[in-house]
DNA sequence: GCCAACGTTGGC
DNA sequence: GCCAACGTTGGC
C-alpha cells in the first residue's frame, strides 16, 4: 500500500471539514500542477495519506483513505487534464506532527515535504509513514501502516 | 528551444 | 509582509 501526504490551507478546507464530511468523503480538488496529478492517478482506493494544514498550524493532523481513484476534476470543463480523487477522513493523530518537529527529525530529512515544499500531494515512504505515525502518538498499523 | 519576466505557494 | 522556490508564459 502506498502512502500520501495532502496539503491544504485550513482556512480552504480543514481537516474539520473533512471530518465532517464523514465516511462518504469528498473529492480532493483544486490540483493544478502535473506532479501532484501524476500522484493523484497513481493513488489506489485504499491507500492511507496524511493531512497536513498548510501556512496556518503547518502540521501534520490526521489520516484520511482514498475512497474513489482519480477521475476527471468535475469543477472544470471536459478538455481539460486535472483530475480529483474521493478521500475521507480516519482518525486525527492523537499528536499533531508539526513542521518544525519534522525539521528536527533526521530521519525525515528526505521526506518530499522537506524537498519539494510547494508540492500539494506527495508521496509517503513506508518508513516514514511509521515513524510520523508514532510521533503522532498512533499506531502505524491501525492508520493504515505497512500490510 | 532558450531564458527573462511574472505569478503562486508557503515558510518565516 | 518578505522572499525563496519553482512552474508557466511569451518574446526572440
Amino acid at each position: 500500500m502506498a502512502h500520501w501526504l495532502y496539503k491544504s490551507e485550513p482556512f480552504k478546507w480543514s481537516w474539520d471539514a473533512q471530518v465532517a464530511a464523514g465516511p462518504k468523503g469528498t473529492f480532493w480538488d483544486g490540483v493544478r500542477n502535473h506532479a501532484a496529478k501524476l500522484n493523484l492517478i497513481r493513488m489506489k482506493a485504499g491507500d492511507r495519506g496524511f493531512f497536513y494544514h498548510s501556512n496556518e498550524g503547518k502540521e501534520i493532523v490526521g489520516i484520511v483513505e482514498v475512497i474513489r481513484e482519480s477521475y476527471p476534476d468535475p469543477g472544470v470543463g471536459a478538455d481539460e487534464p486535472w483530475v480529483v480523487v474521493d478521500i475521507k477522513a480516519v482518525m486525527p493523530l492523537k499528536t499533531p506532527v508539526s513542521l518544525a518537529t519534522i525539521k528536527g527529525e533526521p530521519r525525515l530529512s528526505e521526506m518530499a515535504l522537506m524537498k519539494y515544499s510547494r508540492l500539494s500531494v506527495q508521496p509517503v515512504t513506508d518508513a516514514e509513514w511509521d515513524l510520523v505515525c508514532a510521533m503522532g502518538g498512533i499506531d502505524p498499523k491501525k492508520a493504515g501502516g505497512k500490510s
